[in-house]
DNA sequence: TGCTGACATGCCGTACTGATATGGCTAGAG
DNA sequence: CTCTAGCCATATCAGTACGGCATGTCAGCA
């Protein structure tokens, strides 16, 4: 039973005799009548029941032209799937992304224009910090992630540049910092830090502590928040000042005043966008070959 | 895309590499790595990532194989339902059946023995009168009938003998009938006779009557009734005498007393199955073939 | 660095498939 | 009743596809 004599039979069947048949898959009429033949003897039955003017169907002809039709649809159906599979149409793909870099413009759009153009894929983004998107990159649960990273160099994974973030401070509007002018870290000396946990965010957070360890600055850390938006909701309670990443200002908090300074500025935070290298997936590729657009 | 490119492809996965996939199929690597190639150049898709150390499945290859072992699982069933349905053992089969014959023991055996030993047939009877059965049998709603018949030769049609009834006389049990001995026809000239309707079963009628003819006799008719069930129901009510088959009294009616006469059991009322000639139905084959062990 | 195991490539013989020519059969027209 | 057209079957030949063998290439491992 192959593909070709179920299609043969089928044509057959479909057009009453074997010659009509034969004329509409352009195939000649002895070539039919063996393929026919054949399938029958493959099959132990007979199809077709003979006569001087075309052929009639047996009972097992019957039931088999039904499940050759199915067949057939069935395998033009896997062939369009996996076309479209293989142009990345459907699938799936999860992406992990920092809360803070969601509001991010560019982030948004590389989002957006990909639920857009593939409507069709199953995108998931997973919100979750620099540290687990790369255990969950490493272990495959993972298509790809938006995040820190210490290093370009990710053994297993390619990595891609997005953007350089940098460092703000982020005052409460009613403060004395967010009126008087700021020139030097050192100025910062007597104020109060909300500061985050080293454990949630190592990535980030070694970054920013190397960053001061050159400085020579270490803040007075005062009260910890799990996350950015915590760190900022109390900034805008005014118990303190934060560090926070530049993405975040791309979010505008009420109370909150963000501020530039140089020593801050000059803080490199790449943003990466990574993956597994293993990772064949067209969908994540069209994801990724999409980042180009998005980021110049 | 062909079945054993398929059936390969799936070895290639479940082995995990072409060269164990070869000694699985027994076929040589190379075969195997071309038929996996040409199955890739035929969807357009890459299937597997060709490592030091075997392959592994791209995202179309993972796609395609659980299609495939579906496909072929499929194939296989459709063989073996052919095989069945080639030999008989699925399908339908419709059977007439006059309500007479039903409490005919070789009759019922006959079906008792079909069911039993075709279970998986699904067996229809349908109590239908011979005139119905001739019918639906000609527009082919009706695989095989066991009826009366006004010729062993019938267009279209192939016919088996199945036993030869004839005819009796159906009396009450309290008439004088049912006690004095009754040699001839003549003597029921002034007998009170229930019938049937020749135009519900014209072939017994004139069966029926042409014997009658011959012998010179003519029922006096008082009464009618639609079917031999009812026909002795009027009997046993004392209502009349009736001439019936002789299958009739395989049934045992209470208050009716069946009498056997030379004049009557000389008419030969022959019981055939018949079914359409161009039927070539495996099912109704094996009922045909039953009719040889039951009917000696 | 050599070895082993796995995939790829080239070549050849065989089997399968299709085309052409031809014959037999049957239904329908004259 | 005969004749013809149309359909299926068979035989033969050519082209193609498939599998086997020998060999090449590459990556991982000791």
């Amino acid at each position: 039973m192959e593909f070709r004599q179920l299609s043969y039979f089928i044509a057959v069947v479909e057009t009453g005799s074997i010659s009509a048949a034969s004329r509409r898959v352009h195939v000649a009429q002895p070539a039919l009548t063996r393929q026919v033949r054949l399938l029958e003897e493959d099959l132990g039955t007979r199809l077709l029941e003979r006569h001087a003017r075309g052929v009639s169907l047996t009972v097992a002809g019957k039931a088999l032209y039904d499940e050759a039709v199915q067949l057939l649809d069935r395998r033009t159906q896997i062939r369009t799937r996996l076309s479209a599979l293989g142009q990345g149409l459907i699938g799936k793909v999860s992406l992990g992304v920092t809360v803070t870099h969601l509001w991010v413009p560019e982030v948004a759009a590389l989002l957006r224009h990909y639920r857009d153009r593939y409507a069709k894929v199953a995108f998931e983004v997973f919100p979750l910090l620099s540290g687990p998107q790369l255990e969950r990159l490493r272990e495959g649960s993972l298509d790809a992630g938006i995040l820190y990273l210490d290093s370009a160099e990710q053994p297993g994974l390619q990595t891609r540049l997005l953007q350089h973030d940098h460092l703000m401070l982020a005052v409460p509007e009613a403060s004395r910092w967010a009126t008087r002018p700021l020139n030097r870290l050192r100025e910062l000396n007597d104020a109060d830090f909300v500061w985050g946990f080293r454990s949630v965010s190592p990535v980030y957070y070694d970054r920013v502590m190397a960053h001061f360890d050159r400085l020579k600055f270490e803040p007075r850390v005062v009260q910890y928040g799990a996350d950015n938006i915590t760190i900022l909701s109390m900034v805008a309670a005014g118990l303190g000042i934060a560090i926070v990443p530049s993405a975040s200002s791309a979010h505008p908090m009420p109370g909150v005043c963000f501020l530039h300074l140089d020593e801050l500025t000059a803080c490199d935070m790449p943003l990466w966008m990574a993956w597994r290298s293993t990772n064949d997936s067209p969908a994540l590729h069209n994801l990724i070959g999409l980042v180009d657009e998005v980021f110049r």
